[in-house]
Order: structure tokens, then sequence, then C-alpha cells
RNA sequence: GCCGCUGUAGCUCAGUGGUAGAGCGCACCCUUGGUAAGGGUGAGGUCGCGGGUUCAAGUCCCGCCAGCGGCUCCA
């Protein structure tokens, strides 16, 4: 007699066991025809599930009652899609192997080992598409069955397929006691799949899908195993939701800072020069200078010293604060000394010898630095220091190399050579509170000050079970107690991750999401009592004793390439006006304006902005086009009737229309202004009125 | 680093065994104009690099370099 409670509390006694299509049906005839699936417990399953006891039951259709697609809905379909592709593509390959597939936040892949001799390539897209099309059409039923898992271990045994004997292995060891399949039509007789579903009731209810892009994938995630083609597709219940997709992405490909940064004169990246190294050109460097200024500024305001100091420091320095060897395979290799070079050469040392001596650590010479930290470091023990001196505050720009692999490198925001807007801080434990406090204060400023107010904040703790961490837990516990206690006080949402706590003392990191819902990890606050320790670093404290100081390292944009990078997809490469590189173009509507245009680009550089002149031969319209398409702040039009009244027509990126015409004083005052005032009040807001 | 794809003019791309192309940009000329491209002419390429096959290679094969999509990694 089970006793359905469906979501609007009402409770539906059926007489046997039904089941959630049956449930569905006894709702309305509609309801029936519209739902692709059911939450029996919340627990996500197929219609077709028998319903024997008293449980909460929602039927799952495309969309949610409040009208929203039903994300539930997407991942019953996606997951049934991935099952009509990998049927295609067994049916185009013969022999292909399916491992894994999944659904994702926006589409499926699914895992297969394709044979040595047939791998599969982006030309086979258009065939799987044509047989994935045939497959829907013929609207096959999603059936499930279930084997014991003896039974269903001899038939996957039968079949011969090592990955799923796997994953069913996987799924018993997990505590199944049971393996499903599902069939895509008729079990026995059409294709099917070890699955734990559930699925769409059947393959009609795809109304749109793609076959999106190849990639490579390992079994298991281990590079030592087995190779993988990792097969994407997405799918969606309409023709209209894939074509948004698709724009979705065609947009996003528009915001790409690679994309931008090449058509907008930001940065350039050169074979000659190398992978990961950014050029910054005189457009993307506007952008990094006004940052730097700024941040300094506020640096400045809050008690910090700039230091400046090499790139390059010799291994034991590295040796000491422990990044080498141990990370030496993130970094270039060490810049060895002639004499060191001819020295082990004169003892026979081949090269093999040295790269051993390099793995352990055991060769002289100088490394390209991965971190600023050392640097800062000894500076700070450079001379004594008495507890009234703390904090120290040391701030710089500090340029750090690394060898990422060459698969991870990207755009800026990923890269071999960057400058981290670093800092570190050396305190008395009892100021670790406040300096942290401190310190998110900044990072929630720069935000902000940018637009980027959607992020969270990471606390990374201990893992109470680990030895991993250096220092004395009581001390861990204020630190972890302090992080916690500032990053709850900036009212953003803040999860504690225990385990994610660097080995030398608890983190903060700021995760921001821009404006297309991607996440970035840019700034970040990390307590160290490991390095201190390292370098046996102390101050006197009022006792006359020696004391151990902690350090904070911070870093609110992370670094410069990545940060500038993620403000370039942020803002589509349409800077606000304090960081744009150009900042006015002044357009005359023919040579016979040329001479007010230039008076015009003078007093707007006298002023501080950044104006230049389009004295080219084209039309206005040409003119307008041009600097749109370069996301320019601010178009000047003039022309005799500006000249006139010692006047311009402003036209504002982003407006359709123009602004209207302002006397030439009144924009010189308004755009410095909103320079200044980092976009607070715009030159709009100063407008005549009826704008 | 691994797998797959890609590499042709400054940019975006067409050309798939037989004399290197287009659009945009650039230069010059005409046009002197009022809010997202007026018209014309022209310059510009060892087809990523190196080998090979062929009477003949941008095109086919091999190696390398770089970019892209992923995987793995990210102090």
């Amino acid at each position: 007699m089970p006793r359905i409670t469906l979501p609007d509390g009402s409770v539906k006694e059926f007489e046997s066991p039904v089941t959630a299509r049956q449930v569905a049906e006894s709702i309305g005839a509609r309801l029936a025809q519209a739902a692709v699936g059911c939450r029996v417990d919340g627990e996500l399953a197929d219609l077709g599930t028998v319903l024997d006891r008293d449980c909460s039951l929602a039927i799952v259709t495309e969309k949610t009652r409040a009208g929203d697609p039903d994300p539930d809905a997407l991942f019953l379909l996606r997951h049934s899609t991935a099952h009509v592709m990998a049927e295609a593509i067994q049916r185009i390959v013969p022999g292909a192997q399916l491992v894994y597939g999944p659904p994702l936040d926006t589409g499926f892949y699914y895992d297969i080992a394709f044979p040595e001799d047939r791998p599969l390539k982006e030309g086979d897209f258009e065939a799987i598409e044509a047989e994935m099309a045939r497959i829907v059409k013929n609207d096959r039923p999603f059936t499930r069955y279930e084997l014991p898992v003896d039974e269903g271990m001899a038939k996957l045994k039968g079949e011969g397929s090592k990955y799923k004997i796997d994953n069913a292995e996987q799924a018993v060891k997990a505590g199944s006691d049971r393996l499903s399949f599902y069939a895509t039509g008729e079990p026995g007789k059409d294709w099917e799949d070890l699955c734990r579903g559930p699925h769409v009731p059947g393959t009609g209810r795809i109304g749109a899908f793609k076959v999106m892009s190849l990639a490579s994938s390992y079994w298991h995630g281990d590079e030592n195993s087995d190779r993988l083609t990792r097969v994407y597709g997405t799918a969606f219940f309409s023709k209209k939701d894939l074509d948004a997709h698709m724009m979705r992405i065609e947009e996003a490909r528009k915001r790409d800072h690679r994309v931008l940064g090449r058509k907008l004169q930001l940065f350039h990246i050169d074979e000659q020069v190398g992978q990961g190294l950014i050029l910054w050109t005189p457009r993307g460097s506007v952008i990094r200078k006004e940052l730097q200024d700024w941040i300094g500024g506020e640096l400045r305001k809050m008690g910090y010293t700039d230091v400046y100091c090499p790139h390059i420091g010799k291994l034991d320095l590295y040796k000491t604060s422990g990044h080498f060897p141990y990370y030496a395979e993130s970094q270039f290799v060490p810049v060895m000394e002639r004499d060191f070079l001819s020295k082990v050469s004169d003892e026979g040392c081949s090269c093999s010898d040295l790269s051993n001596m390099m793995g352990e650590g055991d060769i002289e010479g100088y490394l390209l630095k991965p971190m600023n930290c050392p640097h800062h470091i000894k500076i700070f023990d450079s001379q004594p220091r008495s507890y009234r001196d703390l904090p120290i505050r040391l701030s710089e720009f500090g340029t750090v190399y690394r060898w990422e692999q060459s698969g991870e490198l990207n755009g800026m925001t990923r890269v071999r050579c960057f400058t981290v807007d670093d800092a570190h801080l050396f305190c008395r434990e009892d100021q670790v509170g406040e300096e942290v406090r401190g310190c998110l204060k900044l990072v929630k400023i720069a935000f902000e000050t940018l637009g980027l107010t959607d992020f969270r904040i990471r606390v990374g703790l201990r893992d109470p079970d680990s030895s991993k961490y250096v220092g004395d837990p009581a001390v861990w516990d204020k630190a972890e107690a302090a992080c916690r206690e500032a990053a709850s006080e900036l009212g953003a949402k803040v999860s504690m991750e225990p385990g994610e706590a660097a080995f030398y003392g608890p983190k903060i990191d700021f995760v921001v999401k821009d404006v297309i819902g991607r996440e970035w990890q840019l700034g970040t606050v990390q307590v160290d009592y490991n390095l201190p320790q390292r370098f046996d670093l102390s101050y006197v404290g009022a006792d006359n004793q020696r004391h151990r100081p902690v350090m904070i390292h911070r870093a609110p944009f992370g670094s410069l390439e990545r940060f500038v990078g993620v403000l370039i997809e942020h803002f589509a490469g349409a800077f606000p006006l304090w960081l744009s590189p150009e900042q006015v173009r002044v357009l005359p509507i023919s040579e016979k304006s040329n001479d007010y245009a230039k008076e015009v680009v003078a007093k707007l550089t006298e002023a501080g902005l950044r104006a230049t002149l389009d004295d080219s031969d084209n039309r206005v319209q040409g003119k307008i086009k041009a600097g749109s398409e370069m996301k320019i702040p601010y178009l000047l039009v003039v022309g005799p009737r500006d000249a006139e009244n010692r006047a311009v027509s402003v036209r504002a990126f982003g407006e359709e229309k123009d602004l209207g015409q302002m006397p030439l004083e009144d924009f010189v005052a308004a755009a410095a202004e909103e320079h200044r005032g980092k976009g607070k009040v715009t030159v709009k807001d100063r407008m005549p009125a009826g704008v």
C-alpha cells in the first residue's frame, strides 16, 4: 500500500506497487507526457521506477514549476544522449570499447578506447550525428534491467570489456549487490550498456544534440594507464536551446582574452621569445601600470614599504627555503657558474651525472626565482628587529619564473614568467589576526573597485588527522581562528576546507566569478610558520628574549598576467575609463575640423587623459566603426558646429546613440573626474539634462 | 609532459599533386563628409621549420617547433 507524497504536500495512496509513470498519469495526461524522470525521496530515478513503499515523489519535466530549465532533466537527457552517441560510435567503429560516459554541466562526454588502427577523427562526427539522429528518430525506450552481481559479471566477462568489468567491480566495492544495465530498446536485442542510470524514457525525447570535440584522457586519470579518447557532446530538449548554447560559446570566444588581446593590441606572445612569456605592448602596459599605481597607493596608506630584488638568487637560498630541489621540476633549470661546470667536467662528470646531481640538489649555481619570499626574508633579516618594529610589510611587484608544462600554458592565465603583486608581512603572533584582516580588506577593496563583486572565499584549514604540518598545533588553532573570523567578517560566501591548508599554514583564497560565470582563483592570503623557522628569523621581544615572527604572504591580484587576462574577459575588452589604454578619440568630421580636433586632443592630454586623434580620410561613420571596435570609452565627433561653440559631440562606448553636444571644458572636467574617481561619476552623469 | 586537431599576407580564412587567393587592415589617389565602413589603385607570402616521395609538393610521408581542445600537474 504505498503512500506517495507529492511536492505540493498532497498524498496519494495506491493498492499495489506502481511506477512513477503511473503516478504521473494519475495526476494528469499532460504531466505524464512531459515527464522525463522523477525524484524518489529526492533521488533522481527513471520514470519506470517501481514504488512499492511510502515515499515522496516529484515528477521531473523539462522545466521546473517556476518555468526554469530543470538541471535534473538536462542531466537525464545528456546521460541518455551519451548512450545514443556511444551506440552510434560503436556502430561506426567496431571494436571501440566504452569506458565511462557521464553528463556534465554543459553536456556530456564518453571515454572510449579505440582500436589502434582506427582512431576517431573529427571527420567522423557527421556520420556519428547521422547515426544518432536515426536512433533518436526510432524513439527506442531506455529499458533498465538488473542482474545479481555474479550473473552481471559473467555477462560482462563474456563481452570481454575490461573497462566495464572494472566499472562493475567499483560499483560492487561501493556496496552494490546488483548490477544494472540499460538497453536502448529491447534487452538482448538492441544495444545496451552497464549503467546505473537513470535515463529519460526514450530516445525520442532527445530534441537536439551535437558532437562537440575530441580530447584525450587516461584511464582512472593515471598517465601510466591506458590512453582513452574523450568524445564531448551536448544535448538539449529543443533546437532553440542548442542554438542558444552555441551562441553562448561563440560569445565566450569573443571574450577570450587571447582573441581580444590580439585585436586590442594588449599583449603579444612571440615564438622566438618563448612559450608562456608575455610581452606587454604599450596598450596592455597602460592597464598594468594603472593597476600597479593604484594598488601601490593603497599599500602606502596601509603602511607597506616598497622593496626591489633581483630576479635570481643562489641555489643555496632555495635549499634553505625548501624550494630546491623539491620543486625543481617546476623551475627553470638552474644557471650554473662557469667554474662549477668546468670543475665537474674535469672530474669526468657526464651529462647524466649532472642531471642526477641536479635531482639531488647537489649543484652550485643560481636559480631564476620561483617565489619572492626568500629575498624578502633576507631583507627582513638584514638587521636586528625589535617587537616594536613589527609588523614589517615589504611589498614588491616581484617577477617569478616557473617551468609550467607546455600543455598547460594558456594565454596570460598560465605562463612561465609572471609578476606577483606580492608582499610579505612579518609580525608577532598576537598580530596575525589584525594583519590577516588588513590583507582581506585590501583584496575586497580591489575586487569591488573593479566590479568583481561575485566572489567566494575558501579558507584552507589543516587536516586534523595529518602530521604533515609544521608548527605548534596551539598556534595553528589561533591562526585558523583568526582566518576564519576575518573571512566571515567580509560578508561574502565563505567555505571552510579542512585539509586544504598549505603545509606551512592556513590560507584564504579568493575565487572570483566573472560575468559569464567562470570561476578564477586570484587573490590569496597565507599564514606561514615554516619559512621563519627555516631561515631562523627572530625579533627581540619586550622580555628581551628572541622570538620567532610569523609571516603572511598575500597577493590581492595573484599575478598581474592572470589578473589582466581575467579582467579582459570580465570587461570583454571594454575597460572602464581609468584602465582604458585609449580613453578618448577625437574624430574630426573632415579635414576642415582637424585644427580644432587637435586642440581638443591637446586639452584632454593636458588634463592627464589618454587622447588620440583620428585624422584618417575616413568619413565619420568609418571612424566611429573603427573606434567602437577598439572599445574606446569616448569618441568625440567634432565638426564646424562644435568648433563654433567650443563644444564636442560625445559618443560613449556601449551607447547606441550619441549623448549629444557638451562644452569642451565641461567634457574635459567630467572625463578627468571619471578617471580619478575610477568611474564613480561618469561623463554621462554630467551631461546636460535630457540625455 | 601525454593524446587529438591546427599552422597559407599584419588579422580572419579559402585553396588537397600542375603558374599562390579573398575580405579586413596598410600605402597612395579621388571624395570634404554629422554618428557602426563612400570609391579607386597598389604594396605585401621561402605556404611554421627541416628532411623525404614525385617529372612536379602549400597539397602526400617522416621529424621538429608553435597554437588550440582536453588529460595530468599547479608551492
